[in-house]
DNA sequence: AGGTTATTGAACCGGAAGGTTATACAAGGG
DNA sequence: CCCTTGTATAACCTTCCGGTTCAATAACCT
């Protein structure tokens, strides 16, 4: 799983507003302008943030006439949740005893950032 | 939910250091020059990881003589996922009928990015 | 005390993020 | 055809990010 699409992911995850867009696609594709209209924002700004959103795979457009709709694609939202699924156990209950447990096993991959391989719960 | 809460764990992730930080961290505590060791980077670098992990509430650290021990606080990664859980219904099958499903269900607080209140499986 | 080790802080730099306005472009509707 | 609507691009600005180096601080060791 190459570290970029995560970075995408994270990184269009990271702003308020878009991932009120994102929400707002949740029900269903919306217009570049209908999705400009609840923020107080130039409309080249939400078009920016779309195409980070693009970027990360987020959503895809397609064509009716001049508009460009959006619609969401929740494929990279997977692949974020189960990066972070790794985690659970340290979060769950007892996650103190697993931290020593796992001590011992020694970390290979730390540096491609890749969670633990043994902390699925 | 604070949105900023959201904004600075999803900004924490978007770096693949951090993540790999986050990685190590997970086999149990470790200090800074641990922590740097694997990364082809100056420490004062990974210093600043540090601090943006930290502002995320990702890592606390404790005090061992002139170390500074961090340990994973996994919190905040739960909360992430409890948001992207919202989402769940849209990368699993037959989430195109859901999709024009909840297009009836208007959004209320999509200013606010959150996820759809329906969306859960 | 003095030196070494671990970590932070300050100043700086290049480049990316997030916003603006103004302009171009594309496509439908009188 | 022209005008209006929907969207994207360009140029610009300011702030943040990720890195650097060098200096400061803190605590141990002898």
């Amino acid at each position: 799983m190459s570290p970029d699409l995560l970075d995408a992911t994270f990184t269009a995850l990271a702003d308020p507003t878009r991932r009120a867009i994102l929400a707002r696609l949740a029900s269903g594709e919306a217009t570049v302008t209908e999705l400009a209209a609840p923020f107080d924002m130039s409309q080249p700004a939400i078009s920016k943030h779309l195409k980070v959103l693009e970027r990360a795979g987020l959503i895809s457009r397609g064509r009716d006439a001049q508009r460009r709709p959006c619609r969401l694609e929740a494929r990279p939202l997977k692949t974020a949740t189960d990066w972070l699924e790794n985690y659970r156990a340290y979060w769950e209950d007892g996650y103190r005893r697993l931290d020593e447990l796992l001590a011992e096993l020694g970390a290979e991959d730390e540096r491609r950032g890749d969670p633990p391989s043994g902390a699925r719960s």
